[in-house]
DNA sequence: GTTAGCGACCCAAACGTTCGGGTAACGTTC
DNA sequence: GAACGTTACCCGAACGTTTGGGTCGCTAAC
């Protein structure tokens, strides 16, 4: 009984009722004003639409999808919404939706191949109109077997081959964080850089790798560790930055995550962030500005390139040509790389805490 | 064209290629094999198996939702999926959703009463054969309407009324910090109690405190604040609690989020979390044993509650009676309970870590 | 006074399944 | 050899929309 109790009113019952044809009630409540217009006289629209709401009509999707062969359904797959990135761009990408009357359906494909192509099947055995992937790997292989099939869709957050995608503008973001620590003195720095199927990881590697080279200092591969981009992966990461026998003065990691996890390895070998040791990095995620030691990171903006990518699919649902879209970061500067600014010592109680938005110090 | 360009193969477009009848296909492909049995031989089952996968047939689901009165889909309603709590608790309604052969959709209500009328009549007009409400006030007000209208739903995360649901043990949970807490000898503490409208702040202060109750310690009315359950707000309900002239000796925030905004208040205010007063969460969400200071907290099983909630709504779908289930929280201590006893001074420098179930001292 | 045009409708065929009924042929059984 | 069961299918009516075409009566124009 599809979870709607009593209330199956269907157009025919309308019909029925006002003692006309069920197409002509079908028109007067779809077509917009001109359709409706041709349909019926003014007052039989009114008609309609005073008893449609009356009785709670509701139309049913399944059916108007099977006539249409529309179903105005959209897929999105991601790696986790459990990640929080994810989960904000998820949230910009349901909004979006809501308002272009299309409905999303959310898969976890935890990264993994296999899983991506099980749900992408799964998802478009519901017949959704397009998706969107957000776990897209930078090879683009499995999504160009994809676009061959005829699935339109668009990538967000990462990138992969020439695919429509929206991103934040990574390059630039990792470009704005290495000339923040080359100005606050950094010359040995090191990076946690996600993983290598990410074009997020790697493309926020380059930037900052690139503001440096023009510097003309050049970043070791040893100072360059991949990591998953969580917590755990990121603690680990700077375990093995640290077990080097000189650390570097500062650490970015490419993600807001895993530079928390940088901060508890830190601190496990009695190591101040922002004071000994400058941590940064990337997403400003609402936890990044609340932790103990504010996180110096740069903003992506999630939300926006969850409705970007909506507006993106629906453009091209329609068959209009689209271009990927990057937009743009901001470097937001923490505590966690200029603890040492600020007076804070060593042994670091009741220091100053610069929390949103400061600036360097020119 | 729903996405899937070429492949519009029908069950008539088999029928006819076999010189069957598409009601024979339909019988051979869908009905168990009882029902299959019936209605073509073995052999010929096994010819329409083989050409449905050869032309990969799939089944159209609005076609099939269309005549069978069911949908096969569930809508689920969370405040926020960028609540990380909420997010995974809705990865294990998605798995056991997806190991029913059931699809979720899911959409974000902020909490907010007129935006849940608004998204159940949009998930409800997308004909979902039921519900999933990880958003319930404890009122039940307006579940008891949805209730009336006939629509099956469970509630997860979040208990309302006598509505069927499935929790965390939230009361024991509390129970389990109390008691700790008590063990450490703090006797002065103070709750972040989340907000009033939900079940799970209500049931984890209540067991809180009903733990000091029965060491005969009365917690004043002062020492419990509510707050928003996100970083920002526990570290507004530190300050709160800060700015009281004596503060207490430990903190109970219901939720990690909650305590890492009150790690944050602590630190602003020169004060070592664990050293100086110890913080407590709730949900043992996993940065919260990446943290700086990582963080003493209950797990409260979110995933297995998803998972439930999905099985508890497949048997009321079914038509059986449900009884609400409440999952075992466990405590797991970590430093921001114990730094003191680790030997930490306030000055606090490599200072011995405890991550994970460390027991409370003896 | 025919006809053209228009306003306000109606008609009917889809869309792809499902499912309660056939039915014809072929054994069995008594 | 009549009655009865099976087996292996077929038939057709739904399910609730949408949409390309009518049609009928009326006014306006030539």
């Amino acid at each position: 009984m599809c979870a709607n109790g009593t209330s199956a009113v269907t157009l025919r019952m309308l019909a029925d009722q006002l003692g006309l044809h069920v197409s002509t009630v079908s028109r007067a409540l779809h077509g917009t004003s001109d359709e409706s217009g041709r349909a019926a006289s003014p007052a039989t629209v009114e008609r309609i639409r005073r008893l449609a709401t009356e009785l709670d009509y509701r139309p049913n999707p399944h059916a108007a999808s099977l006539r249409t062969r529309r179903s105005n359904l959209i897929g999105v797959l991601v790696p986790r919404l459990s990640d929080i990135v994810l989960a904000m761009i998820y949230e910009g990408i349901e909004e979006a939706a809501a308002e272009h009357d299309l409905s999303t359906f959310v898969a976890n494909t935890r990264d993994l191949p296999e899983i991506q192509r099980i749900r992408t099947d799964m998802v478009l055995a519901r017949r959704v109109d397009g998706m969107i992937f957000g776990d897209a790997y930078v090879d683009a292989r499995f999504l160009g077997e994809v676009a061959a099939r005829g699935v339109p869709f668009v990538l967000v957050n990462r990138r992969a081959g020439d695919l429509p995608s929206v991103t934040c503008n990574d390059h630039l973001g990792g470009r704005l964080l290495g000339e923040h620590l080359l100005e606050l003195g950094h010359r040995d720095v090191a990076v946690v850089a996600g993983e290598p199927y990410a074009s997020t990881g790697i493309d926020r590697t380059e930037g900052f790798v690139s503001a440096y080279a023009e510097a003309g200092i050049e970043i070791p591969p040893r100072r360059i560790v991949r990591s998953p981009f969580d917590a755990t992966g990121g603690r680990a990461a700077a375990e093995q930055l640290l077990a080097d026998g000189r650390p570097p003065s500062a650490i970015f990691a490419v993600n807001d995550f895993a530079a928390i996890g940088v901060l508890g390895a830190l601190r496990d070998h009695g190591l101040h962030a922002g004071t000994d040791i400058a941590v940064a990095g990337f997403n400003d995620t609402p936890l990044a500005a609340e932790l103990p030691v504010p996180l110096t990171t740069v903003r992506s903006p999630m939300h926006e390139m969850g409705r970007r990518g909506i507006e993106l699919l629906v453009r091209l649902l329609r068959g209009e040509q689209v271009e990927s879209e990057q937009l743009r970061p901001e470097l937001v500067v923490r505590v966690s790389t200029t603890g040492a600014l600020l007076g804070g010592g060593s042994s670091g109680s009741k220091q100053g805490v610069a929390r949103t938005h400061l600036h360097p110090p020119a």
